[in-house]
DNA sequence: TTGTATGCGTTATCAA
DNA sequence: TTGATAACGCATACAA
């Protein structure tokens, strides 16, 4: 069923119904029902890949996400989720590609066929090659996150090197003295994952600040890597008495290591970080952590593309989200038997 | 860039740089390197929207989803995840659609605007609507679920029927007499969601036929739920000695409950159910369960699509995965303190 | 071995 | 108020 048909059996031209569609141009109403009644009869609805040949736009985004083989944490899954449901509400569609390194076959048609009219560039790193690749390509694109130079590109990103800052701020407000980051995994440092590493530049510069003795870990994004890690942290550090965290899968396994130590949060031991609701929520007692607003970023992400895409050659916009850190009952002052000078009476 | 643009710089017609690149016809060397030449400078990748009218196929496959009001679980972003690979090395691009409902835009557009060669249709409900809609629409599918006649239709689906039989056979063999299935949502059952009621179906049939006592409750799907959930059962069947569940996401919670009520599993009580492997193995101790094979599903329904896609008049073909039972350490004999009888002598 | 011409289904310009 | 027609970029049947 094509454009055609419906005039042919309405009796009118292409153009007739085209226009009746489009109401670009005035139909007689009695035209117009006749058209509307074969449209109605028929389920016409004109083909996409035509019009988009025609319009020269798709009316489709893409959305470049991490390849399978890195699990999607819940973060990226909600962002996912938003930017999706955020695309439907624009009536445009999402196609999906999953790509991480430089040359990647899906990346590429994505770029160079002309199959959609915008990206969101999810998981970029400090350098990364895509970026550039969608420039010369001057396709308008979003990132999730920032490179190095982020002047000359349009992002959202979250506040980590601030939001762990401000963390340690307030572990050290509580009066502990030796804390520890848990980042995410070393795969990710290696590959200049941004919030990884910006994650350390706030863990670094708010213990220089308050005079802390920080030790900074990597960690696999899963519950048995987030157990192992702690449980070495403890034996390696056993004046720890806090830590921090911007990965989310580890908190499960956080918190059995502490449970097997025999260390109750938040009396014995504080937990804060950047983490999704949920992650936080489900932590006992519940996290006192920055609730990152992945749903929030999705449509965000999509906002700017849109706006990028009508207007491609304003200067890029940046936003940069610090979302407050929820008090809640995960941290705790350091109790006087775990404090340095008495660990140090000890011996 | 364009296909004429790459004739006119080196020197030939459309349809020579046309077979150059398809190899659909001979091309004197020479000729072919100096366009090779021109498209290796110039960058240039055939429009896929052109290509795609003219073909008469998109080379995109559509992945109906949930929407992102009911978040994700861990087996569904796996699949998702495992289909969206599966296309990419078949050269395939995914255009995600979040529809739930029946009216649905997205869903809408997906079917009738030829944007897609074939639909891969998730959550699947008993009745569905839009499995009558992509079959009027003659558009190739596969359901990640079946509905209640399911011949008519192409689908990869889970036994859960037979698995949650299969494990309350287990349970009944090392002698618990009450047990309980953890289900779904109340929400999805209500929706007539497939899995919830093929499960419930099949505890029904495991516990006549061993002669137990069996009690089947709704359940969130999130750890507070799971954990609320069962503190409930626990309350109202204190000789409750087992459970089984295919709600994955329940189960953090449902360790949670019996911790709080200090039972420890398996010595005084049993888990066990289906689920997607990282659960199963997140689970306290491990879970035995049938392991959902999320990725290999992924891949199976691409391959069924691809095929359908390209013979589409051959009888539907349907695949009933029944993963088989992994025996971890969540299950055990009832203790003798908690048998039924020992639990009368108190009175 | 290569070039010309047509059509995929639309939208939009020009003409009536 | 409407119709004929060109053009979007490509693949291919037909011609040379």
């Amino acid at each position: 069923m094509n454009i055609g048909e419906i005039a042919r059996r309405a009796g009118v031209s292409r153009s007739t119904v085209s226009y009746a569609l489009s109401g670009k141009r005035p139909v007689a109403p009695g035209t117009r029902k006749r058209i509307q009644d074969v449209i109605d009869e028929s389920g016409y609805r004109p083909n996409a890949t035509a019009r988009a040949l025609k319009e020269g736009r798709t009316r489709t985004i893409g959305l470049v996400i991490p390849p399978a083989g890195n699990r999607l944490t819940h973060m990226q899954l909600d962002f996912v989720a938003s930017v999706v449901d955020a695309a439907a509400r624009a009536d445009l569609d999402v196609l999906l590609s999953p790509s991480g390194g430089d040359h990647d076959r899906s990346f590429e048609r994505l770029v160079s066929e002309g199959r959609v009219d915008g990206v969101i560039l999810m998981e970029i790193r400090l350098e990364d090659a895509r970026v550039g690749r969608l420039q010369e390509a001057r396709l308008p694109f979003v990132g999730i996150g920032r490179t190095a130079g982020d002047e000359q590109m349009c992002w959202i990103d979250i506040d980590y090197a601030g939001l762990i800052q401000h963390t340690v701020r307030h572990l050290a407000d509580l009066g502990h003295r030796r804390v520890a980051l848990v980042n995410r995994s070393p795969e990710l440092l290696a590959a200049g994952y941004g919030p990884a590493h910006r994650a350390r530049e706030g863990f670094a510069a708010a213990t220089a600040e308050r005079g802390l003795d920080g030790v900074e870990v990597p960690c696999g994004d899963d519950a048995r890597s987030g157990q192992e890690c702690l449980e070495e942290l403890l034996r390696a550090h056993p004046d720890l008495t806090a830590v921090t965290t911007i990965n989310e899968a580890a908190l499960p396994g956080i918190q059995r290591a502490l449970d097997d130590a025999g260390l109750t949060v938040p009396y014995d031991f504080s937990v804060t970080g950047v983490a999704a609701l949920p992650w936080a929520e489900d932590f006992r007692p519940p996290l006192t952590a920055a609730d990152v607003p992945a749903l929030d970023m999705g449509d965000k992400a999509v906002s700017l593309l849109v706006e990028r895409i009508a207007v491609p050659l304003t200067p890029p916009r940046h936003i940069l989200l610090a979302p407050p850190i929820s008090l809640r009952s995960s941290t705790g002052a350091v109790p006087s038997h775990r404090l340095p000078d008495v660990v140090g009476r000890r011996g």
